[in-house]
RNA sequence: GGAGAGGUGGCAGAGUGGUUGAAUGCGGCAGUCUCGAAAACUGUUAUACUGAGUGAUCGGUAUCGGGGGUUCGAAUCCCCCCCUCUCCGCCA
């Protein structure tokens, strides 16, 4: 949630974070809605304030044994005028609130002005050594690899549960589980997250709170009967842990990783960049998330990014890093990385993470908030995510730059004891 | 799914219609005492919105799981919903 009195105090700069992301100037709209409500919340105080003080004689006249009539049409008169304009209120609330939450969070100063992903900036590119982007024959893909080896069934997948879920077999689900297992455990050990293991599906509560409620609806698997979601990330989930809560100034940062299964319904993107892994509604994701304080969150959200390149650089996955330009950062997010990994046989980079700061924006809507020690009042923190990292592209990634001319493929060292096996084929 | 109990401030726990934003205890903070600390004692200790003020702050309103209702007046009475716990049933 966008904060009323930054759009209050400073329209200018709401406008502009609007137009940089793409998104439609309501700001005069909500500039008249705020000061409406705060003219009715003035009336109403007034007349609420004086009913409180009338009602208060009613029980010392009563008590006293005189007759208090002639006050209590007064109370009730003035409770009638409450009434009308509390429903009054609750209109304009209930359209305010509607506009707000849909309002985007607005880029980061750090973030580069455009429309759209062809304006990303590359900030980064990482390659093992002795890798080169021109492949020596035709490279196979991983649908052809995950055939040869028997370890990816798609047509399977797709009879049991339709296109787009995947089943992994043999040596291929043991690596499923081993990437996972290994990327945890990096992230426990090495870099000093909590694991948390979290609900797959959750309420609109917490659905509303990280910002996929209400914009994304239709991107998501809804269960009616329940009114239970099915979470498209386990930041919703993770982030949703301190929702309502506060903390201390000396608790924080509070870093969590936990593993989940992902769903997505991927509406209308169907035949763009389907095939295989590389646009799939369920997959599998380890994903970080951070409460920090305000000041410390753009630091935290370079170390987060570092985070999940250590992963990529002990499987000698080749990588580059994409900032986001405004017009391409989702919703919630002030600022983003997108992790992009080499795939050999599409000849192109594939979004393999996301890592971004939200500053405020969902903590506001989540209320969740820390005590500073010098003021001694609440304030709002800084959340963070990041994939590190989701297995569907990582894996396409993996098999490809990873097989010999002979069709093996060899897994990386670091995977090894995770996996017990050396090679596939 | 059935039956019962319960949801009150950071926590524990009183409170069944009228200065109750809410007793008491614990915790937290400040002070006294002490070389220092502990103990003891004293004081203090919620949040949001809103108005005034540069500001410290002050005024008003709301908040006792959520929503609605009764009443001049609700933590307290009525209705609906949600959640937690216990027992039974079913079940991976």
């Amino acid at each position: 949630m966008f904060d009323i009195k930054l759009v209050r105090d400073n329209p200018e700069a709401a406008r502009r974070g609007l137009i940089n992301k793409n998104e439609v100037d309501c700001v005069d709209e909500i500039l008249a809605l705020d000061e409406e409500r705060r003219k009715l919340i003035f009336l109403t105080d007034e007349l609420k304030a004086k009913k409180n003080q009338v009602s208060a004689q009613v029980g010392q006249i009563k008590k006293a044994g005189g007759d208090a009539s002639a006050i209590i049409a007064e109370t009730k008169s003035l409770g009638d005028q409450i009434f009308d304009n509390d429903t009054k209120l609750g209109e304009v609330e209930f359209k305010l609130n509607e506009i707000m939450a849909r309002l985007p969070n607005v880029p980061h100063e750090s973030v580069p002005v455009g429309k759209s992903a062809a304006e990303n900036v590359e900030t980064k590119q990482w390659t093992p050594e002795g890798f080169s982007f021109t492949y020596e024959g035709t490279p196979l893909d991983h649908i052809q690899l995950g055939k040869k080896h028997d370890i990816l069934d798609f047509e399977r997948g797709a009879k049991i549960s339709g296109s787009g879920f995947p089943l992994y077999k043999g040596k291929g689900a043991t690596l499923e589980r081993a990437l996972i297992n290994f990327m945890l455990d990096m992230h426990i050990r090495q870099h000093g997250y909590t694991e948390v293991f979290p609900p797959f599906v959750v309420n609109k509560e917490s659905m509303f709170a990280t910002g996929q409620l209400p914009k994304m609806k239709d991107d998501m698997y809804y269960m009616e009967r329940d009114d239970l979601y099915l979470i498209p990330t386990a930041e919703v989930p993770i982030t949703n842990i301190h929702r309502d809560e506060s903390f201390t100034e000396a608790q924080l940062p509070v870093k969590y990783v936990g593993y989940s299964a992902c769903f997505r319904r991927e509406a209308g993107s169907y035949g763009k960049d389907s095939k295989g892994f590389l646009r799939v509604h369920q997959f599998n994701k380890v994903e970080m998330v951070k409460f920090v304080k305000p000041e410390d969150s753009y630091n935290e959200l370079e170390k987060l990014v570092g985070d999940a390149e250590d992963i990529l650089q002990a499987l000698n996955v080749p990588y580059r890093l994409l900032l986001l330009c405004s017009g391409d950062l989702s919703f919630s997010a002030a600022k983003c990385y997108d992790i992009e990994t080499w795939s050999p046989a599409e000849n192109k980079w594939l979004e393999s993470s996301s890592c971004s700061n939200f500053e405020a924006f969902q903590a506001r809507r989540a209320n969740i908030r820390f005590r500073r020690e010098e003021t001694k009042k609440l304030e709002f923190l800084h959340t963070l995510n990041g994939s590190g990292l989701a297995t569907s592209r990582l894996m396409v990634s993996l098999l490809e730059n990873n097989q010999t001319p002979e069709g093996k493929i060899i897994i990386p060292k670091a995977l090894q004891s995770y996996t017990g096996f050396s090679t596939i084929g």
